[in-house]
DNA sequence: AGGCATGTTACAGG
DNA sequence: ACCTGTAACATGCC
């Protein structure tokens, strides 16, 4: 689920549910995720309450009644569940119907509330984890060090990134992605920037342009914005049935669209695919340059 | 069967 | 010390 729309979605999502409930229980179903689980750690949340949740690059924040903090990170296929008074299950947005077999094959940890309330981190591929902090340890963690602007943030800006290019020679596909750079973009989103920015994926950040340099940032925070409207990009169909899947992936011009016609009206090649910076890229030659 | 997948980071070499 | 590229992590799907 993860770049920085999915997990402002999932944000929001659990904003709501999960706001002002004590934690009367914490289960560790398996500790091995990218970080071991500490069973100790979480047993210190037991009795306290969630303050707030938010969001930092594709990090979220858990504040814990002001003396610890949960650091989560989804990695490639984390998700959060909430499971209500009444059994429904929910993934962020997206209801889900409960015991359908294989969904808790993979959950790792779940937080009980009230009235049997979970909310369950669930990880397929373990890239993900879950860590705890105390308030003192919180803001100088190692996470959080080397990160770069927020994309839809004012700092993130035609003179900051004028700045950070000087005297680099990466591509610019491979900038975007690097979180000390812009911190939440991922493969997806950055295909798709440089798409609707008319700019190829292998031009050296030194060869750009300052006009180049501008529409590359307005085109991200357009993005961005679109799709967390949208509800995030659902890139495996999921059996969601109220309808409130993420819907961003219908907008994809570029990303898992190779053979298919540009979607530029006076365009008609097909989209390439190739690998950059070991991932699969996505462009339009004729309308990348 | 083999290749590929929304991410991060440790490490090597320049 | 900084910059850049590669491999590794784990599981499932096509």
């Amino acid at each position: 689920m993860p770049e920085l729309p999915e997990v402002e979605v999932v944000k929001k999502s659990l904003e709501k549910k999960i706001q002002n409930l004590v934690i009367k229980k914490v289960k560790i179903k398996d500790e091995k995720l990218r970080y071991k689980l500490d069973k100790c750690e979480f047993s210190k949340l037991i009795g306290q309450k969630i303050k707030r949740i938010e969001r930092r690059s594709k990090y979220l924040i858990f504040t814990i009644n002001r003396n610890f903090y949960i650091l989560a990170h989804l990695g490639m296929t984390g998700k959060f569940f909430f499971v209500n008074k009444k059994k429904q299950k929910f993934k962020t947005s997206f209801y889900y119907r409960l015991n359908t077999k294989k969904d808790n094959k993979h959950d790792k940890v779940i937080f009980i509330f009230k009235k049997n309330q979970k909310l369950i981190f669930n990880d397929i591929r373990k890239f993900g984890f879950i860590k705890i902090y105390e308030k003192k340890n919180f803001f100088h963690n190692s996470h959080f060090r080397n990160l770069g602007p927020e994309p839809l943030k004012k700092n993130f800006n035609y003179n900051y990134l004028k700045k950070y290019i000087a005297g680099r020679k990466r591509s610019i596909k491979d900038l975007l992605m690097d979180q000390k750079c812009v911190s939440g973009l991922g493969n997806i989103y950055v295909n798709e920037i440089l798409f609707l920015s008319g700019i190829n994926p292998r031009r050296k950040v030194q060869r750009l342009n300052d006009e180049e340099i501008e529409r590359i940032i307005k085109n991200t925070k357009k993005i961005l914005k679109n799709s967390i409207r949208l509800g995030g990009s659902t890139i495996k169909d999921f059996s969601s049935d109220d309808g409130k899947k993420g819907l961003f992936q219908q907008n994809f011009k570029v990303y898992n669209r190779k053979g298919e016609e540009c979607s530029n009206i006076d365009c008609n090649k097909s989209i390439i695919k190739t690998v950059i910076s070991n991932r699969s890229t996505f462009f339009c030659s004729n309308c990348q340059k």
